[in-house]
DNA sequence: AAATTATAATATGTAATACATAATACATAA
DNA sequence: TTATGTATTATGTATTACATATTATAATTT
């Protein structure tokens, strides 16, 4: 048996020993009475002082906790008035994390796929709510066209697909879809410098999409978006295959 | 003129002043200082102390500030090691807010959208990547699907379409979509509440979704998708027009 | 009496110091 | 040469004190 296989061995036998830091307990046990109590958005939660006497630690490690709590958006402080529950917002620290330097390749690539995904699949939100004035946004976007050249491009398909998302009237998406333009641009961007982009046969460019949402239906709608998105759909899937 | 107005008219003129404490300011200046040295995945950050002196401030404003950003998970420490920048996971803290308890009801339904819109979007990224091994775990599980009656049909439901999901080969998106299963779950239940959910005339059932992929092609499997997932779309669309 | 201003009380925010603890590097002994 | 002991170091925890913003209450003015 080799020195590896008998560490193995052991730790199979003598399991690793997880040990939770104050903080770690301290959190868990402040989600256990959130819960345990009930507590809804907006009610107040017990004092620091108090908290600290009920666990028998000190009020750093309460603090480091309801910082984390913070963090996360579940809680809110305000001085005098302590804290309150407060509705989370699930996107919170996402706009820190969504730059490509600190992501890996992969995880870009998880977004960026994610996104085209949502673009697809938003047909039937889409259709179902539409409204008049979304085409005249739309078309008024699409004479704009023409201004953004060359390197704003992005800043128009930002204006025109965020446009579309915003007739979903699902506004945790639309924020979802804005956060993501930077990794939707530098997934694009580099995907540009691995060899020119060639316009596909069918190619739907946005003037016929706004088309297609004035007078088709969602089965249309997608057809028209995957020949729009095509370029970037063989190029997501040719990466993946390299990743393999 | 009235009170409020006269208020709001001081406030146009004598803009709120905010007042950014100690933490946000050391946060950005972490962030900006990540930014500018290009820190990448992996590279110590300075120590604790460095910082106090560097910033001129307490320590205890330092570790409030590094915790945020343990929190969201971009830096990692560990005792004598110091603190280096990791890989953040983009998921971080969504599995703790993800309860039906400390959303509210339009954000519950945002994600029960988005979910739905995944659910279609992925079509393309399915079959680009299909493998017949998936086929083969998809059937097995079909065949436990009598086995889930009653409450537990539901998590059949997460079995099967999260093995869906996994045919993608997009990690990120594959655990997205576990931890939405409580909301998925809940406002499912919360649906069948409302009224006795009626079989629609198309029906498509698992089993036939199976041969789909087998046989088909994104646009077939959307199609099966949108009816097996008729009732919730009809309700989603229904839902969303009673919040307006 | 009503409205405004001063005062006190309170809970979070910040500071400073000391010590505990885990991980590493180095020294030491078998 | 290897395993064990020791020192060092940076984060983790505790304690105490004070600052500050907000609320409620009291005092003052008209």
């Amino acid at each position: 048996m080799s020195k590896a296989e008998g560490s193995r061995n052991l730790q199979s036998k003598l399991r690793p020993i997880i040990n939770y830091s104050l903080t770690d307990q301290v959190e868990t046990k402040l989600l256990e009475l959130f819960k345990k109590e009930d507590l809804r958005n907006g009610d107040a939660i017990p004092k620091e002082n108090e908290l600290c006497e009920a666990m028998g630690v000190s009020r750093t490690v309460i603090r480091e906790a309801l910082t984390r709590l913070k963090t996360i958006g579940l809680i809110d402080s305000k001085k005098n008035r302590g804290m309150t529950l407060t509705e989370p917002d699930l996107l919170i620290g996402l706009d820190k994390l969504l730059q490509p330097k600190i992501l890996s390749e992969e995880t870009l690539q998880d977004m960026f796929e994610m996104r085209l995904a949502l673009e697809m699949g938003i047909a039937e939100l889409v259709f179902s709510r539409i409204k008049p004035q979304d085409i005249i946004d739309l078309k008024a976007i699409l004479k704009t066209e023409k201004d953004y050249k060359g390197d704003f491009e992005m800043d128009f398909e930002a204006r025109f697909h965020g446009r579309i998302y915003a007739i979903a009237r699902n506004n945790t998406l639309l924020r979802f879809q804005s956060m993501l333009l930077p990794i939707f641009k530098y997934v694009h961007d580099k995907g540009l410098k691995l060899k020119d982009e060639e316009i596909p046969k069918n190619y739907v460019t946005h003037t016929m999409i706004v088309k297609v949402l004035e007078t088709g239906n969602p089965e249309k709608y997608r057809d028209a978006m995957k020949r729009h998105l095509k370029v970037h759909f063989d190029r997501t899937i040719k990466m993946r295959k390299l990743l393999e």
